[in-house]
DNA sequence: AATTGGCACTCTAATGCACCGAGTGCCAAT
DNA sequence: ATTGGCACTCGGTGCATTAGAGTGCCAATT
């Protein structure tokens, strides 16, 4: 029986990383005989069959059956990407090309969608990362546009260049010069705060003594209130790669693919993940059935936040099949969300 | 030998009808044994043996091995959809039915969205649908920002909700006051044209004695220019249901799952198709081979383009294995076009 | 002359079987 | 504690056989 000891053991715990290393690159289960070449470890196939029957007691490694090597399992991987990692950070000429393919104006300088892209492209995995938080952005400007029936078209413009738009209902008809002044006040009063403040301005001015307001404030007010009040949480997502996933055997089933690809339409599913790694800081790992998405069984998901100003504004990761390299893609992974945060910064510094 | 006389023949003709409609509705090669039990034509297996040989000699089926039946070849499935398929209309209550479907708000209004999912659910297959070309929209408002570096970002709104932008870059700087008399100006005169009509008129006025133009005007029209002269030719499509197509076998293999699926994503090879069923009036199909692209090889496309006002403004259609239910899918794509046509027009009409 | 039944032939898919190789677990020896 | 040895298990491969489906062709029938 194995005791504690044993597994604090550095010998097992080597052990169950070369095994988690070379079933990485190989994709094969590994046997004892396999791991008794390895230079690292100089043990008899005999004795490497012992710790693993002990590692295989722990529930860290399983056999597929009887006569094939030993897989990691979920657990097996948790430990090695938790405590048996060596992460190798990415050279200074690797950093710099990531750095320029980031601000490559390919498509039209959509910097998401290029980290997106570089993150798919440097792992041969999917690449996946959350648009900046709304709530972060800074209005630049906004303009409302009368439609049919009480409806005004509602048009904002942040950090510099990004456009939206909303529908909002109203119960009254406005003149286009009542919009253009609600809108002239608007900018002038709450142009350059992000949208949180702009929110939490409003409901403390709709709270406050009405009286003390002219109509044309008041209208502007009610209509920022429509909408920013009420948090649109537009959540979304840049994905890229996903047909990098179709090579991999382990998830390539038919059903499996179509989980998959469903998953990724749906959005829901990621949107979560990806949330939940939005507070914790530096980069989180989901490992096959600890998403708790059956889709996502017999993958992983490597997942940083980065930030802009030290504020935290979105995610970005990568989703592959449990067996991938996890010190490059956790690297990577870092690396990226690193620069991602400064090529969004306004005032560009150098992060590194 | 078969002669011209024979395939003319109602017999053979009606014989690889129902091989095809068997083949259809089984996907398995079909051999004469089952068609002999077919009502439709009393014949015995030898006699349906010998009129198969013919077929395939004029290349309409093909048999994949010895002992196997008949399969049709992509000429046989063109011959069967031109002269020989009897298309059932939908009957009115499938109509409304699609007509809720397509008004519903579901996802914000997305009528162009609605189509493409109604098409994928109804068919089990992938829905495709190209939003409708921007040449031929309204021009409803337009709008001027400045930003750093001589970058000005134009906002404009089309057909009363529709809102796009652009970023120009100019060689001077521009005061917000300019930009803002600009805008008015070309919101004045350009307002409600098509933006086809705006171009054409911007490029005849910059043709024209510029000397009676005052300095605003002159700055409206070049700004125009930059937005509009230039046919960014924006072409984009929505697909829904990419997923279904996963379930069909005949292209459920890895490699070619991959291909499609990376067709989709870089979206050229659609849109070309769709752009040819453009000109073409009324559905339009394209099977196998036909298509051009070695990704559909064994997809058929049925598409048809959608009309607002009499003027053909997108394409919509349906992409699945060769082996699909044409009859049906015809039907479909046909109403869609017309249904989704009718709810783009401004002016609500019937369009049965 | 078209249609049909019969028959030999071909090819696939499924089945059973023997065998190899990789790997294990256990035990006894070191 | 480690190791060599050995019996055992199990998946994969190669091979032969069989069953079934379907064809092509020919001669008989209508």
């Amino acid at each position: 029986m194995a005791n504690q000891a044993q597994i604090l053991n550095g010998r097992s715990l080597q052990l169950l990383k070369t095994l988690i290393e070379r079933y990485i690159s190989d994709g094969q289960p590994v046997g004892s005989r396999i791991l008794s070449k390895d230079p690292s470890l100089n043990l008899s196939p005999a004795t490497i069959r012992n710790v693993m029957a002990d590692l295989e007691d722990l529930g860290l490694v399983h056999s597929p059956h009887t006569s094939a090597g030993r897989v990691p399992t979920v657990k097996g991987y948790r430990l090695f990407v938790d405590s048996l990692l060596t992460i190798k950070p990415l050279d200074s000429k690797e950093v710099r090309c990531l750095h320029q393919g980031l601000l490559a104006q390919g498509d039209g300088g959509d910097v998401v969608g290029n980290a997106s892209r570089l993150l798919a492209d440097l792992t041969q995995m999917a690449g996946v990362v959350t648009l900046p938080k709304r709530e972060l952005l800074c209005l630049r400007h906004i303009e409302f546009l009368p439609l049919s029936s009480g409806r005004v078209l509602v048009i904002f413009v942040t950090n510099e260049q990004e456009v939206h738009n909303k529908i909002i209902h109203t119960n009254r008809l406005f003149s286009p010069a009542e919009l253009q002044q609600a809108a002239n006040y608007l900018n002038s009063v709450y142009g350059g705060l992000s949208l949180a403040a702009v929110r939490e301005a409003i409901l403390k001015e709709l709270q406050e003594d009405q009286q003390r307001m002219n109509q044309g404030m008041l209208l502007a007010i009610k209509m920022a209130e429509l909408t920013f009040a009420t948090d649109t949480g537009q959540d979304d997502y840049v994905l890229t790669g996903e047909t990098n996933l179709m090579e991999f055997n382990e998830l390539s089933g038919r059903d499996h693919l179509k989980q998959l690809f469903e998953a990724f339409n749906q959005k829901q599913a990621v949107i979560h993940l990806l949330d939940q790694s939005m507070k914790s800081e530096g980069v989180q790992i989901f490992i096959g059935k600890e998403s708790g998405y059956q889709a996502f069984d017999q993958c992983s998901l490597v997942t940083s936040p980065y930030s802009v100003n030290d504020e935290v504004v979105g995610v970005l990761g990568v989703i592959g099949p449990t067996r991938m390299s996890y010190e490059k893609v956790i690297a990577f992974v870092d690396v990226t969300a690193k620069l991602l945060g400064a090529a969004l910064n306004p005032k560009p510094t150098s992060p590194l």
